[in-house]
DNA sequence: ATACATATATGAAACATTTCACGAAACACT
DNA sequence: AGTGTTTCGTGAAATGTTTCATATATGTAT
């Protein structure tokens, strides 16, 4: 451990260098300045090994360099995949990232915005449910997978195409009779595109399909009871199905297994989000893989430059099917 | 969203209130005040609606409620389920997380500290295997799996009796030729007690065993080579494993599965972390479950107050044995 | 009723930065 | 040489808190 006494401030690297505080100032925020100061000034700062107080700047320029990242939770893979691809991406950049986590409670959420927005952060990048959010106008905002007001920027993938490409898949893989299972939110969001998208596809191509949602608070059991009422005589009654998240088509599967019906051979099976297995390359069943690198790195650059250009109110990635072990 | 001008500040509710500026801060920092005072400033606030800077108070103050947690990254379940459990306690007990990943660079766990020290956070949690770390006294820091330096404590989960709990278990389950499988890192830490437990338990029962330890430069390929050589006529030499990660648990039970050994038939396996199973309640594979919640609980008490009560150096919690399909 | 001790509200100073109006110096042009 | 213009360093003001020395009010004892 090194001891410390005291930081230094600009006011000694201004006194070692024999310039102006204001010099100082300039130079470190990369206002031009004569190469004779900034040398001295450079010299001095690395000299006293002074770094910039983060809190006085906020306090007075209102610019923390620390962007805040509001998710559910960061045990799911999905969020901590998203929230690490910002931690790193925003370290890049010269930020820091202050993270809070939700649990999917509207009101948490909501005291999530306030504090952070109390906070004077240099932007907001959400994954809320809040239907009725309340967001001051002033702080860059982006939100992922749903478009909550038409001037908060909403970043996802692309869900329609996904869900036409799950279709897609199982019918180019031998389909013919396929469903799609979904647990929805009442909050409507981009996932729902995605039996758009599917049923898109069937329609057009004709291919005859299912579409069978059911509320989050019905859950899996009534997930359960839709897979019962499709065995008959033991066999399933369609043979592809696609499931609007990898993590419900896991237990999909697990219970279709548990029927002694047979993945990929009796039905085949695409997820979406493509959640890598666990200690292996591979996803834990054939998905629609979502650009989380990407999703990350447009929120953040639309955020960063949200006064620049004209923001875009909705961006929607490519996704992009990747082989799992549950089609053929 | 709402339109928002310019926020109220304490001077504002102090004019609002009739009252000075520093019975104001007395209010919001909780310093004994007349009552009648209290109300009045109270109810000001609250019609105002007024909510502190944070970046004024760290200014002034040194205290800026935020605590800094310094981890490798945040995908790694391990990690993630630890940042997520850092956040809600730090959230209960009014603080924000500054989140940061290293990526296992020494250079950049460095730089994290470096970066979060300037940035005056009232405590750092990390989980870093730099050797040589920087500190500076000044700062609350508390290190989570590594005792790595006497004034900075530890919090970490028994890993020695872990290792005892883990070869107990094997030999409980009827095994009688015990081998340990871990990957170690050269900067040590306690995960390294994890073998020395088992080790400690075989040998005052007298159990037959065999300690594989790899360094992680070598990794995997020299886990593989070890199993190819136990393999004697596709009998595996050992009939119970214990291995220092469910993450590579998972990797050597696929392997030997190629090889055709079955599990828990022909050898039983028992992993360490506690991993739970995605989509599912259970585990990859039977495993030594480290106390993750009050691991951060622990850390997150001991920097709080670590001024307060004598710090202790080093705070081992006690784990628990979690039973997966990968032990008779 | 006076003096003294105690409790508590007040307001200015300090925290480390950025910004801005000002002035000095350098330069070009007549 | 004198004037006008531009460039750029300077130092004071401002940011919103907390803290501390001071002032005021309250209560007790003589």
């Amino acid at each position: 451990m090194s001891k410390t006494n005291k930081l230094p401030t600009m006011k000694d690297v201004a006194v070692a260098a024999g310039v102006s505080l204001g010099t100082v100032s300039k130079v470190f925020n990369g206002i031009p300045v004569g190469a004779e100061y900034k040398n001295k000034v450079d010299a001095a700062a690395k000299m006293l090994g002074y770094q910039v107080n983060e809190y006085a700047r906020g306090l007075r320029a209102s610019k923390t360099n620390t962007i805040a990242v509001i998710v559910p939770n960061v045990i799911h893979p999905f969020y901590s995949t998203l929230a690490d691809m910002c931690c790193n991406k925003l370290s890049e950049k010269g930020y820091r990232m202050l993270l809070a986590t939700t649990s999917f409670d509207p009101q948490t959420e909501q005291q999530c915005i306030d504090m952070v927005q109390q906070n004077k952060v240099d932007g907001i990048i959400a994954i809320t449910y809040n239907p009725e959010l309340d967001v001051k106008e002033d702080i860059p905002f982006v939100i992922i997978d749903r478009k909550f007001h038409h001037r908060v920027p909403c970043v996802s993938s692309d869900n329609y195409a996904g869900g036409q490409l799950a279709a897609e898949k199982l019918v180019e893989k031998g389909c013919s009779n396929l469903l799609f299972l979904g647990i929805s939110s009442h909050v409507p969001g981009e996932a729902d595109k995605r039996n758009l998208g599917f049923a898109s596809y069937c329609q057009t191509n004709n291919i005859k399909h299912t579409i069978h949602r059911v509320w989050d608070e019905d859950g899996f059991d009534d997930i359960k009871a839709f897979i019962d009422s499709s065995i008959k005589n033991g066999k399933f009654a369609y043979d592809g199905i696609f499931v609007s998240t990898d993590m419900l088509a896991i237990q999909v599967m697990d219970y279709l297994k548990k029927h002694d019906i047979s993945i990929p051979e009796d039905v085949q099976v695409i997820g979406f989000d493509g959640i890598p297995k666990f200690g292996f390359d591979g996803y834990y069943c054939s998905t629609i893989k979502q650009p989380l690198d990407k999703m990350a790195a447009t929120a953040i650059d639309i955020l960063l430059n949200q006064e620049i250009n004209s923001t875009p109110s909705l961006v929607c990635l490519p996704v992009e099917y990747c082989e799992g072990d549950t089609t053929k």
